[in-house]
Parts: structure tokens; sequence; C-alpha cells
DNA sequence: GATAATTCCGCCATCGATTGCGTAGAATTT
DNA sequence: AAATTCTACGCAATCGATGGCGGAATTATC
């Protein structure tokens, strides 16, 4: 049960463990240790299995190389792919990370960024709810390195890497009306969320530039579930007023959208035209291929980590940084030209 | 920049850091703290903003309260469903989670079981890959709990988690049959991985029950992967015997397999049954609603957590304990009864 | 032979939190 | 008044690794 330690080694060799230290920190030279000493104590450690304790060496040099990730769902695809390039990345550095799911729960976040910060982690990735402002203060308040993706919080002032949501919104709902749809249904995440705000705002604009009308009832906004989509997607079928096409806000809400227009009878792309952001896998499933807004994941991903590692790294005061980054639209065969 | 420890707080109270300790450890009691000392603690501490350093109570105590999981590969919703269930339950119960992917890379996985170690972790949850075994003697070794999940190691003692693939594939297999389907595909995976094997045996074992052959093409271990399963398919519709069902292994290879069928031009179920293992999201969203055998979760997620708790908190030498979890056959439309 | 220059490494404090053991002083008992 | 019992804490070691400063021992130089 006993684990091998510095002292152990330095007891058997008969040295002091700041030379087993040194040594095994390939610092021996520096501290003009004999290649004699060295190697009889990098010999003894291999046996002995010797592995660093890492509790102890943070604790000394307050460095964890840990870093902490935390997303509002990691069984969204999105999510878990930016967490699989997250990881990569920052392992291929040295570090390891703490991942951590706030389930789009506030009270939560605060309560994993604490924990976060109680060890002492060098730094955060945060992928925060729209009210996250107290919760991230409290990580700036401790200058613990911060990035924070997906997300735009009002008013406050970070390093953010998002994607250009304007642009890829209004590409795509400009790439429906130049297919000729003049009815073209939003179904959205929450209304405080600055994706949705922004993918909103966009789509409006979209259609008043090319002096579209926007049925009221063409409006949702609700959660990024599946439910949402399906729900919202059968009410609106189901009204009097049925639109050509769709623009769904994310991945869930477009699976859920376009369930429910296969349920109501519809066809896609015969009957209704459908576009949402973000790709997945299955999107190429469906009886047809659907077009969407792919956001550049790994991108995100290693832009986030570089510039987490430069805050970790250098003490510096560099300006804060937004990272925008282009999104691409897919374009495969979920919507119709009715020209 | 300074932080705030136990000194400083003992500093202006004028008491030893012992009494700050106890006291925001709620011990003050038991050590005959006044109550006055110790509100004046406590309120200190808030205005002060003091959060415990875990890096010094880790060393201290021996004891990180930190879980390695480590799994092959997180973007696969089945993984990033338990990964979601464990989380929550170690959160639960004070513990933070580190998750690491290896992707099927056994190299990776060496170097991130060094890794955990070296942080101290408590325990470890690990999804192996088939030639771990040598991996995990080093955890053994260690001395750190583990419990294994999703794979089962031949000659490795060891508390697992597992599902009883046979039980479950027997089931989908004779459900097949029962509705007339003699020529049944089985797509697995790696051929040396534990589930593929228990799958692939149960499969043969139900169709010689049934007194069907298997035709040497209706065969294909490969990858887990969408390209595998696609591949798969494909090249079986296109050659000359042409079967009437698909048993694939896990959710990538369905989907592949499903896509392959469809740009053959064939329909599930009325030209081909499919059936595989693993309920995914998307399953629910083809034309046709796959049938599938779903694994149990969040169960799986409870008991490994329980499992390897009981290791951690208790020194005791309960004997291995494997926990066979049962699967369920979620009947839905993707398999016709040709009869 | 004495001093200077190397070579090679040890001492000890430090990071911050956690106890086991001990004790000063007040209160109570005999 | 002496002995005993409480009350309310403090002291110091410990976890394991790190690094500044210093110094003994050996070799080189004059």
């Amino acid at each position: 049960m006993n684990v091998t330690t510095l002292q152990t080694i330095a007891d058997i060799i008969n040295v002091s463990r700041s030379t087993v230290s040194r040594v095994l920190n390939n610092k021996w030279e520096r501290y003009g240790i004999s290649r004699v000493t060295a190697d009889k104590i990098t010999v003894l450690a291999k046996d002995l299995n010797y592995l660093k304790n890492d509790t102890a060496r943070s604790l000394r040099e307050k460095k964890t190389f840990t870093i902490g990730v935390i997303v509002r769902d990691i069984t969204n695809p999105f999510y878990s792919h930016i967490i699989k390039f997250v990881e990569r990345a920052l392992y291929a550095k040295g570090y390891t990370i703490i991942i951590c799911n706030t389930g789009y729960d506030l009270d939560r976040e605060s309560s994993l960024i604490n924990s976060l910060i109680s060890r002492r982690v060098d730094g955060i990735i945060l992928s925060p709810i729209q009210k996250s402002i107290e919760n991230i203060s409290i990580i700036k308040f401790r200058n613990v390195p911060l990035v924070l993706f997906d997300c735009n919080i009002d008013g406050m002032k970070a390093d953010y890497v998002l994607v250009d949501n304007e642009a890829g919104t209004m590409e795509a709902i400009e790439y429906l009306i130049s297919q000729g749809h003049k009815e073209i249904v939003y179904i959205g995440g929450n209304s405080y969320d600055s994706n949705n705000r922004l993918r909103y705002a966009a789509y409006r604009k979209s259609m008043q530039l090319a002096s579209l009308s926007i049925h009221k009832n063409y409006v949702k906004h609700g959660r990024y579930t599946f439910k949402h989509g399906y729900d919202s997607a059968t009410e609106i079928l189901r009204s009097k007023n049925v639109p050509t096409a769709f623009f769904t806000a994310n991945n869930r809400i477009m699976l859920g959208a376009c369930k429910g227009i296969m349920d109501c009878g519809l066809q896609i792309p015969d009957d209704i035209s459908i576009i949402g952001f973000d790709d997945f896998e299955t999107a190429t499933m469906l009886p047809n291929p659907l077009t969407v807004i792919r956001q550049p994941v790994q991108e995100m991903a290693l832009n986030a980590v570089a510039l987490l590692l430069s805050r970790v790294d250098k003490t510096n005061n560099i300006p804060y940084v937004t990272s925008l980054l282009k999104t691409e639209l897919v374009i495969r065969n979920s919507t119709k030209d009715i020209n």
C-alpha cells in the first residue's frame, strides 16, 4: 500500500529528495548533478514504478494543468464534438480537462464553477447560459482565465469564441427566398438566448430586405429540444395558414420539426422545405438529406483552446478577443425550388 | 492577486488556522470552539470570499474527490449519455469527473490512465478497448478502485457493468425469425471486441436453433463506424444473394447500413428488415422508426457509480461483482413480417 | 602549500489544509 | 486553598514536490 515518493528513492540512493526531483524533472545538468547519480536515480525510479504526485506538485507550483470545460448539454452532438476536439488539443499540451454539464441549470452552473475554482483549475472554457452573468463575474473576480463560447453575454467583456449567427442565418433565409419561398417559419430557442436572438434578428432582417411579411404564428421561441421542434411544427401545420419553409435554430429543434412534418403526412422537401442550424451525423439519414448551417466545430474548439492558453501562459493583459467564425451552408436536399 | 487562505482569516481574528479549519469544516462543536469565535470566522470567511484549496486538501487527505471516466468515443451518444448520468450521480456525492476519450487508441488509453493515476483520482470508470489488459493491470497494481463497463476483458478479474449481450441479441434474431426471415445478415464490430464476439455468438446460436444456415458473405466484422455499416450493406446488397434482414451490432453501424440500404434503392422495412443494438435519438426519425435493442444506459451509469463508490469508501475486499443488465427490444417499424 | 575554481549536491522553507495531542486559564468541587 | 474538571483553543507534524542559496569536497593554479 505504500507509494513510492521522491523520499523513498532518495533514501535508497542516499541523496536528498531535491536531487531526485531535479533528476526526474530533467534539470540535473542545470543543477550540476553527475551523470552517474542521475542514471542511478532514473533507473531506480523506473524500477519502483515511481509516478509523480500531481496534487503535491500543483500545490507547490500553484498550477494544476487542469482546465474546466462547462457545457450546457453533453449529449448534444454539437457539444460532444467540441469537447472531443478541446480534449485532444489540451491533452497534447499536457492539460487534463474536467467536464461539467449544466443542463441549462443556472444553480448547477454556479456550483460547478465554484467547484472548479476550488480545484484551482488553470482556466475555464464555458458555454454559458444567458443569465450566467453573475457566475461569470465570480470567475473574473478570482482571476481565472476564461473563454466563453457559443453564447454572447450582454455587457460582459471577456474572450469569446462565436460564430457569425447573422451571416449564417441570412445566408440560409436568403437561399430559401431565392427558391421562391415567402412563408417561412422560424422555430427558435429560448427568447433570451443570444444565439436565438441573433438568429431571429437575422431572419427578420432577411425577410424585411425581401419585403416579406412574417405571420405572427410563424415564430416560435422555446427550448432547444426535439419536443419544442415537434410541437411547434405540428401546431403550425395544423393551422389554416400553412407555410412553405421552416428555419430551425438548432439540431434538436430541426429533428423535432422534421418528425412533426412527417407525422403530419407531409414530405420534405416536396411539401415543406427546411433548413436548420448545426450539422449532425444523422442529417444525411433522413429520406432527404438535410440542408444545414454548419458550425466549424473543430475550429471553434481549437480557437477556444488557443485563446485560453494564451491567457494561462502569459500574465499579460491582452485586450479581450472575440473570435467570430464563419458558418457554412451545407446544401443537401431538404429544400425545394418553388419558383 | 493574493488569495484568502485559512491563515489570512486566522491572522485577522487572532486565532490559529486550526481553529479556522475546524469551524469551516463544521467541526467546531466537536473541538469545543465557542460559538462566538465560530460565528466570527464564518462571517469573515464569507466576506473574504474564502474558497478552500482542494489541492492542499487532497494532498493532506490523500483523497481528491475526483473520478476518472474513460470512454472510447465521447461523440457516440451511447457514451455521452452514460457520461451524463455518471457525472450527475457522482456530482451529487461530491465528486468531480475527469473525462477522457481514447478514440479506440491503446497508447492513448495507457497514457490517459497514467495521467489519472498521477492526479491521484479516487477511482476510474473505464470502457476499455479489448486489448487493454496491460493498462488495466497498471490500475490494479496501483490499487486504484476500478469499474469496467461495456466490455469484458478475458481473464481480467474486476468489477464489471455489462449488458446481457446474448439474451439481447437472441431476442432480436428470434424476433426476425418469427417474422419469417431466414437470410439474416450480421454486421458487427471488431472481431476481437467482446461485445461483438458475444453478439455474434448469440446470432449464430439463434440461427442454429432455428436450423438456419448462415451465408458466409452475410457476416461482416469491422469497425464500429457508419462507414463500415454502409460499405457492408451496399456490398451485400449488390451481390447476387440478397438477404431479407440485417442485424447490426451498434448504432453507428446501423445508421450506415440504413443509409446503404436506402442508397441501393431499397425500402425499410418493405424490402429489407433491420434491427440493431443501441437506441438513439434519431432512431425514430427515419422514414420508418427503427426497431432496436436498447441498453439501459442510466442504470448502467448508476450501477457503475455505486459499484465504484463502494470500493472507494470501504477498503473492504468484496469479491468482484459483475452487474449484468437486461436489454430491451424496442419494437418500432423497421422489420416486416414476411410469413 | 595556499588559494581559487569547480563539481556535486543538501538544507530548509514553502505551498495550504488537516488533525492528534496538549495546555493555559477559568470554573467548580472537596 | 488545593485539586479537579471544563472550556477553548494552539502547536507542530504531515501530505509530496520544488527551488534558492549555500557549502563541502575535490581539483586546478600560482
